[in-house]
Parts: C-alpha cells; structure tokens; sequence
DNA sequence: AAATACCAACTTCCATACAAGTTGACAAGC
DNA sequence: GCTTGTCAACTTGTATGGAAGTTGGTATTT
C-alpha cells in the first residue's frame, strides 16, 4: 500500500470533486506521486474516507488534462511525461508570447516598464534567498504581466492545461534550471521594450522560451523513467 | 420532454462514457443542442436506455471542454457561446498559424504548392455544389495541411479544444460566412508560399484569421440567445 | 522441467438507491 | 393585493453492490 494520504489532508465540507480533483493535479504536478504509478479508486477512496465515484470522477478531470491514463478493467496510472507534448507547448507558447510581447511593447508606457523593472528585481532576489517553486512562481508571473499589459489576460486562461506537462518537467528538475541565465533574458527583454524595438524584443523572448529546450534532453536523462518512450524496461 | 435521442441513435457495444461523450459534444457543436437549453441526467439516461452515472460522467468531460456548465442541485445547461473565448482563442490561433505558415514558406517544394493549390480548387468546387459543413471541413483541412508540412502536426491537436466556440459559431451561423472571400485569401496565401515570400504569407494569414472577428458582431446581433451576455431577459 | 489450464484477487465500468439541496406552485395569513 | 410558509417534484452529489474483464500465481498435465 503505497501513501496516499501524505500529509493526511482532510476534506472541507461541500463537494469533494472538485476538492479532490485539485488536490490530486497538485500532487502530480509536484512530483509527489510520480510518473507511471498505478493509483486505484479504492486505494484514495480509503485514504479520504469516501466512496469510490468522487474518486472516479476526479480521475476523469485528471484524465482530461492527461494527468493520469485510465486504462479499463485493468488500472490508471500518472502518466509519464510526453516530449513532444513539451515541445508543441513550446512552440505554441512561443508564437503567443511573441505576439504579446509585441503589443505590450508597443502599449508600453514609463509606468508598465518600472513595474516589469522591480518585477525582474524582485526575481533576483528570490533567485538568491527564495525556494525554486518560489522563483518560479515569479517567473509565471511575470510573463502573466506582459499578457495583461498586452490587454490579453485571458490568454493565460487558456493556455493553462498546455502548460501542464512544462510546469511538471519544472517541478521534477527543480534545480536544473538556472535562474541567472532566466532573469538576464528577462532584462532584456524589458530593456528592448524600453527602447520601443518591438521586433527585439520579440527575439529576446523567443530565445527565452527556447532555454527549455536546451536543458530538456539532459532533464530526461537525469529521469528517464519520468518520461514516455524513455522509461527502463523492467 | 425534449426530443432528446434525435435519430434514435443507439450505442454501439463496448464502453458507453465515450461514445456518448462524443454523441453529445457533436449534438451540441452543430446546434442541435441550442446553447441555453437544460439537459438532465436522468433525461438522456432513459433517451439512450442506460443508467444515470455515464451520462453523468459524460457531463463531466463535456463540462471539462466548456460545453455544458454543472449548477449542482439545479440542473446541467448548455453553455452559451463566450464572444471573448472565441476572441481569446482567435488570438491564440493567428499567432500560431503565423509561425506555422512562416516555416511552412521557408520548407515550401514545388510539391507541397501543388498539393496546396488542388487543396484550394477543391475548396472552390465545393463551395458551389457542397454543403457548408463539407465546406467547412475542407477549410480545415488546408491548415492542418499547413502545419503538417511544417513539421508541426501535433500543434492542432492540442488546440482542438480552443477551436470548439469557434467551430459552434461557424456552426451556428452557417451561411454567414462568405466562402468566396476565404478561398481567394487561402489562394492569396499559397501564392505568397510559391514566391517565397514568408512575411508576405503571414500578414495574408493574418488576415485571412481576422475575417472572423469581423463578422461576429453580426453574428451576435442576429442570435443573441446563443450568446454569453446577451440573452433576451425572459 | 516446461507448458498449459485454472482460479482467486484484483481492476474499472455500470446500475441502483438514497442524501442533500433548489425551485416553483399553492395556500394561508397579513 | 401582497407576503410568507409549506411542501411536492425536481435537480445533482455520494454510497454501494454487482458485472465484466485483466492479471498473476498455482496446480495440473505433458
């Protein structure tokens, strides 16, 4: 019996879906329950004190977001994290922050830029004495700065299930990344925006978008079991 | 009562969620299902002659796709149209398709124009002697073309959810849409593609994927029940 | 020893019953 | 007339039992 109930977290009251549902992404998105393990119905059922159709219908929700894969009579797993699916995240993510960018540069007024000044500042900061979910926080807030000054906040909205597999390859390889090498390409980016260069400002935020890239192979094969198509046979 | 299995349509052997799942997301994309209406459980439980718990675990993925919205206690409607997810997701798929058809121009081969100019005869063909929904599918597939031949196949999948509004409004509207003015712009496109001319392809393509937003507020003018805010108060 | 048939212990899937909450009609009282 | 309390008929939410199918170990057979 594997540990379901880590820190033996108890439901409110109302409906426990949709509770569950959101508990449950956290613990995979995190890297708590991880890749290719099985999780049944009763086994959470048990382990939250309800009956097995909540539990059934989260795993649905899950399954939606790819989350988990339900395969009949025989189990559901977390599933292993796909390549191209971070790939084609990328490349779409790309393209819309390219074009948000681009309006936020061209909309760009001394009040925006300050604010995304303190904002790369206060990456710093958090890079050097903060926890990496912390700076990565920062980090998803920031480009959630530049969509709303593009007047394009409900962007984020919907591309939130596309960033799913990227933000678990993130919480996974924690240290990985190097937060330096983030935070100057952020600079740079504003400085272009600064400037009122749009289209520099758009390549800097394409070879940003583009580090994730660079470090992903040495990601899966410091965790190939993580990921699909790469996993040890056993 | 509703008629609620409208071609007495029966489910094949094997599992049910699914088929329904896809029964119903068709039935509501194509306007069969009017944005607005209530749909129970207990409703389509005995139209398909099966239990509650799958219709209702359809619900749930239908939900999950924003096609139906879940008041608990109160009932299961179809959701009106949201003219700023159609706007949002717009957005999303000009700043895609812009860096799809660049790449597509720079890969361009004679070959790939040839397909791509049948591709748009055929379009013209059948906007004379077909259906719109023929129509329709035909204009999709000249962007999944596209991006298939720039490497990027994958791309439309996962914006296959974004696209539903978008596809419910072209549904709904059906002969709003001038196709004339669609296909001489997919033409204007490949041409650009043949001269190898990639920012001249883009800014065709983007606008060509504007077309849209230009036609909507008439769309929303003539059926303002089928939209989000501006349904007629009963 | 190796292959095979069998079976018990799992899994998800579906049906059914009940619990909890909302709604709207309707009648009683102001 | 208008308000208000009551209640019956709905709705979705949860619990539970059994159906159907997979899996892996075990005994049987070759």
């Amino acid at each position: 019996m594997t540990d379901c109930n880590r820190d033996m977290t108890t439901l409110k009251d109302g409906a426990v879906v949709p509770q569950l549902h959101l508990i449950l992404r956290d613990r995979i998105v995190t890297g708590d329950l991880i890749p290719g393990q099985r999780v049944s119905e009763t086994e959470f059922a048990k382990a939250y004190s309800i009956s097995r159709q909540p539990v059934r219908e989260a795993f649905i929700k899950l399954a939606e977001e790819d989350l988990v894969v339900v395969k009949p009579q025989r189990g559901t797993f977390v599933t292993r994290i796909s390549v191209p699916a971070v790939l084609t995240a990328g490349f779409i993510r790309e393209a819309v922050e390219a074009d948000i960018v681009r309006i936020a540069t061209d909309r760009a007024t001394p009040e925006i830029i300050a604010k995304l000044d303190i904002a790369v500042e206060q990456q710093g900061i958090t890079a050097k004495s903060g926890t990496p979910a912390e700076f990565m926080q920062l980090d998803q807030a920031f480009h959630h700065q530049l969509a709303e000054y593009a007047g394009k906040r409900d962007v984020t909205n919907y591309l939130r299930v596309l960033n799913i597999p990227v933000n678990r390859v993130r919480n996974i390889s924690a240290r990985q990344f190097s937060p330096d090498r983030l935070i100057a390409q952020h600079a740079k980016i504003v400085d272009e925006m600064r400037k009122h260069n749009p289209t520099a400002a758009v390549e800097q935020m394409r070879t940003h978008l583009r580090e994730i890239n660079i470090d992903l192979p040495h990601i899966v094969k410091a965790n190939p079991d993580f990921f699909e198509g790469t996993e040890t046979l056993s």
